[in-house]
DNA sequence: TTGTAGGCGTTATCAG
DNA sequence: CTGATAACGCCTACAA
């Protein structure tokens, strides 16, 4: 079970390697029934051709550098199994590499990656912003480089980001719908840009209906259920426990809920949440959990494209993508619901 | 920012490119301070190898593929990271493909990997054993490939894989210890191998145990929540609703969990519950969920590191790694645990 | 200790 | 339409 060569095919056939090469790389001119012949062959020999030498020869690697901040909740795994289906089906391999929510591993992360030649990167930075710079120098070269989620606006790079604001605006106009008088937002990290976003969202939606200051609240938390455990004993040491919650993300939603339930409260009867970034279990929880859904499959497929965009045209112009979602509203937030229970 | 080669530096230090070459790779004779030179110029003008070239040349790509079922739940998600940790530190780079459960889909992945000459493979198998003889044809051949998890013992190939019998022993054990009666597994597949041998443990204990077979049901199931809840539905049609029930993993259970709240059924006072491959879930939801913990990142490293003996010496012999977990007993199969509620 | 030259498997240019 | 042949960047005998 050899690799075979085209050479193995040129000296069966009696051609030369400029011609079997020529049968597989349809540009040139070659006679039909050569071609056909070649070809044929080569199926028969089981050939495959050399990935590495044709990248040597072509000076692309036809691989495609994938940064997450992290992969072990569902949202970047989404995208990344969208990422590799999109991209193998245009005939790339993705190298994937997640930087566990730190910066200098996602520097390096991306570093080792262009050291491997990819021909292009597709980045969903973690928080902070130390790497910026170095991520703009490289655009301005020309490189192929696509950003996704975590990014600032504003920023001149090509990037693919969901609307956050305007769905953490829906998701807290539904709570303030529902009559939740006192409304608290468990915000993430406030230096996060889609933190940032949903804040504003969370404001906007605060200053529409009229609300003062004294009945919300913004409270920063980290993105996982710990953090929101953490952040409820707190307010209820200090007896400040609101009519409804809007989390950052579903986990700090969870992580809030349970401390409550715990400690004697019921959802949503005591306390609504809306969580966001949806994430299967919301819906097998109890109660289940009101969420702002992402339509990952779309923005990975949006960011495969404007990547390939950039590598087939080094010009290609800077590009926002600004992607919408859904929200689905569930018990945790539906006033008048009851716990589930005997 | 150009890529520079070993010829930019040989011509830059007026040496050939052989020193330069040298330089990199130790094994020759070389004055110390030409080594030093050639490494400091190296590193000041930004030099890295050009890997496809040094694949070429060195007929290894030092890609390692891995094939995985899935990996939107975290245990292949923990895989792929443990995986990607162990193996860049040895140098390796890895492609990771999912076959999205789908057997040909996984062949698919296979093969797409061996021609893109990867230098060995990691494969976690769905179920079906349809591609099992050509795995097993490309390990007679010498191809350098370690199978993960999904797997009998006895197949003759290198494999890392979970005590899965012991575990779910214990776990069933636990159950029947709290006084649990009338104990139902639900299964997962009857035709994966994890859900085969977690089967037998189950079995074992009830046969340690004296329960008759009229007190015990193995009920096939798939791995999603979904068909955690389809279950319940059904049993609850039959008024078939047993004192506890041990699962296959953590969402079934947790699907069921959910289908028998709905109807008003009390976990534990009424049902109690044991899931297995915990996941993070599993201490946020109410109640706390006991499972079964697999080491992960352990596992991970063993397959690394049996693949690599491989890679490095070809002919290694065949290897199987079985390991232990731990099992967390939390509220949900606690005897006189109540439900969290006011 | 260092240099020369051939090879790894392709692509692509230039003759024929 | 087809065949030589020179790259691509690196490794490694072999020679010096």
């Amino acid at each position: 079970m050899k690799h075979f060569t085209i050479k193995d095919i040129a000296d069966k056939l009696n051609v030369s390697i400029s011609t079997v090469s020529r049968a597989f790389n349809d540009k040139y001119d070659i006679k039909k029934e050569t071609k056909e012949l070649v070809l044929k062959t080569a199926k028969d020999m089981g050939y495959h051709p050399n990935p590495m030498a044709k990248s040597l020869s072509k000076k692309r690697s036809s691989n495609i550098g994938v940064v997450v901040p992290e992969f072990i909740n569902e949202y970047y795994s989404e995208i990344v199994i969208a990422l590799q289906n999109f991209l193998i089906s245009k005939g790339y391999q993705i190298l994937v590499m997640q930087s566990d929510e730190d910066e200098d591993q996602e520097l390096m992360n991306v570093q080792t990656l262009i050291n491997n030649m990819v021909d292009g990167l597709i980045i969903a930075p973690t928080r902070g912003s130390k790497n910026m710079t170095y991520y703009q120098s490289k655009v301005k070269e020309g490189y192929p480089m696509v950003f996704l989620n975590r990014i600032e606006t504003s920023i001149p790079v090509s990037k693919v980001v969901f609307n956050n604001l305007k769905w953490s605006f829906f998701a807290t106009e539904h709570l303030i719908r529902q009559g939740y008088k006192k409304i608290y937002h468990l915000s993430g990290y406030k230096d996060l840009s889609v933190s940032y976003e949903r804040i504003q969202g969370f404001k906007k939606a605060m200053k529409k209906h009229h609300i003062l200051e004294d009945n919300y609240k913004i409270i920063e938390t980290g993105l996982l259920a710990k953090e929101g455990m953490e952040v409820i004993e707190d307010l209820i040491f200090h007896h400040d426990i609101p009519d409804a919650f809007f989390c950052v993300n579903d986990m700090v939603a969870l992580g809030a809920i349970k401390k409550l339930k715990d400690n004697g409260y019921r959802v949503p009867e005591d306390v609504a949440f809306v969580g966001f970034t949806e994430t299967r279990i919301a819906e097998l929880v109890t109660p289940q959990l009101s969420s702002v859904k992402q339509p990952t499959y779309e923005m990975a497929k949006k960011a495969g494209e404007l990547l390939l965009k950039q590598i087939e045209n080094k010009n290609t112009p800077i590009e926002t993508i600004v992607l919408n979602g859904e929200f689905t509203i569930r018990k945790s937030s539906v006033k008048g619901s009851t716990t589930d229970l005997l």
